[in-house]
DNA sequence: CTTGACTCTGTGCCTAGGTATAGACCGTAC
DNA sequence: GTACGGTCTATACCTAGGCACAGAGTCAAG
């Protein structure tokens, strides 16, 4: 240890489950920095850090981008008026979330109205799979790509 | 054309709405095989190729893999007794949504709670940076990664 | 015959968030 | 002093579903 209460990387990767590989693409997208490195080059952090880094997961898990995490750390240092963006990114992801919802119930519906042709009608071919084929269904066409917020 | 009815990759592409390159993807991965090549090797396509692709895409929207869509393709051409395999899949894309449908609401929950309390309290720093900084709420942990169905 | 549209194969690039590997250095325990 | 584990940089690879482009061949109209 450099100074007190300083870590390296094992340690700050085992505290918050993350790869250091992880640690250091976080590095290079600009959201953890070291807090110093040692006289070798090796990378200092502090227990701020493991706040930081557990923000960041903590923010994944919320469907948040790494640019838009970002953003949030960024606006939070240096804003004095930080609510305004995270309000916007917050009511910006929100609108998300509703959207990927509305997609999601209507395929379910879709789905599970072909599973129950599935199991009513034993024919000759399945019933299914055909009106799969035959696009009754209302589904949200191809439009913005918008990635689903669980991993 | 060759023969009646048959038509080239554009007839193709613009009847679905979908690329030539993606065509010729979707060739690769085995879901979509020209009905034959003219004596210069350009790709023959007749009526039921427009119906496979149109039935790519549906699928595409409902969530299903390119992996997953070659197997319905698979099995409706082979096996008599095809129900079992797509029920099977229906079965398991169903569940998949229904896990993405609780992930997603819980999100949204936390998101919309962080929102209100942007706006309950104007004190010296944004408090739904602070409360998303601190991971109070319950969010499923990263488990296995399912992707939106919408595009 | 030339021009422009179409098609072919093959290769590389893109997103997003990583993982894996190579080769070198560092640090400590035996 | 030597072996092992941690760390460094740099590069390549992975998924999934494509898009872009190069360079060559084809085809029909003017």
């Amino acid at each position: 240890m450099e100074a007190k209460g300083m870590m390296k990387m094992a340690d700050l990767t085992r505290a918050c489950g993350v790869s250091d590989q992880a640690v250091r693409l976080y590095e290079r997208e600009g959201l953890l920095h070291p807090v110093g490195r040692t006289g070798k080059g090796y990378r200092l952090y502090d227990a701020r850090s493991v706040e930081t880094l557990k923000f960041i997961k903590q923010a994944q898990r919320c469907g948040f981008k790494l640019t838009e995490i970002g953003t949030l750390i960024q606006a939070n240092i240096t804003d004095p008026e930080v609510c305004s963006v995270v309000k916007a990114l917050l009511d910006h992801k929100i609108k998300e979330i509703l959207e990927q919802l509305v997609d999601l119930q209507s395929v379910k519906g879709v789905l599970q109205s072909l599973r129950a042709a599935c199991d009513g009608d034993p024919g000759p071919a399945c019933p299914a799979f055909l009106q799969l084929r035959t696009p009754h269904c209302a589904l949200p066409n191809p439009k913005a790509k918008s990635k689903g917020a669980s991993r």
